[in-house]
DNA sequence: GCGCCTTGGTAGCATGTTGCAACCAGAGTG
DNA sequence: CACTCTGGTTGCAACATGCTACCAAGGCGC
């Protein structure tokens, strides 16, 4: 068979997360999510989708435990789409790939939609990767301890 | 046509960051850099991907500048992949899905590689999102302003 | 209840993309 | 100078994506 390729007993936490979040269109409905879309009909108009291919991430989403499918909170008879807990931990991510992109693919001034702090309207700060005892790690102060071969 | 949809001119940065990623394969071999893999042959070994698809994936990642293609280190006539500093920015998005990863997909005390300080040998702090005056700040903490419609 | 619009899908088809295997040129090595 | 390793390219079959059309049930005016 020539199914794409899976990677859900790697060996590698990063790995695994790819594989479950499944590709890029879930990964923007999760960010509508956040954003508090919750209707089948707001991620469609606010993604372009095609029905078929958000029907089908939906479910995806929904088997992965990421979203819930519930009744409309408006006591209307159709359902809803929220985030589990285990999908809001997807936050960092998020927030990671935002501020990657507003670095480095936006001119200084060019319109774009901001993530801020509800209470004071601010941007939030840089995420910091942080060791154990508080210091600032880049990349190369970091290594990677692989799982030995069976 | 009907080519894959792109978002490199959203108004939204993780849509963008999305695109300019491209695929799961490419930024498995950003996490691959990461761990310092620096040869076509050690990506191919190492993600098991077709040659043909990381040839491309390659290409789109020197072309985005994620990654630059310099001669070997070792003074051979081959060439090597290694992260610029728009890829090394992508540090926080790797960390961010691995420690999703941890929480969420491997059962206590299954083997998995880990990211750990190289000084210590310690895991990383989980990452925090934090509004600018340094509080925690939860999903629901934060609002998006989008962009107004032209 | 009866039209009629909205919501939330499903079905079918044309293209694009992925994965696999085979092949190949140049670099290294004895 | 043979032989292997590295780093690809090419061709093909299967699968995924995107588009359009269609459809069933819910909501709403009357």
């Amino acid at each position: 068979m020539v199914t794409r390729t899976r990677f859900d007993d790697s060996d590698c936490p990063v790995a695994r997360s790819v594989d479950a979040i499944g590709d890029w269109w879930s990964l923007l409905i999760v960010r509508d999510a956040f954003d508090g879309s919750r209707r089948f009909g707001e991620f469609q108009r606010s993604l372009g989708v095609a029905k078929n291919i958000l029907t089908a991430r939906l479910r995806t989403l929904v088997d992965g435990g990421v979203l819930a499918s519930v009744p409309a909170s408006d006591g209307s008879a159709y359902r809803e789409y929220v985030l589990t807990p285990k999908g809001k931990a997807l936050f960092p991510v998020i927030v990671a790939l935002r501020q990657w992109g507003e670095q480095n693919f936006f001119a200084p001034g060019e319109p774009r939609s901001r993530l801020v702090d509800r209470r004071r309207g601010q941007p939030l700060r840089p995420l910091e990767t942080l060791s154990e005892d508080g210091r600032r790690l880049d990349p190369d102060d970091t290594t990677v301890l692989k799982v030995p071969a069976p």
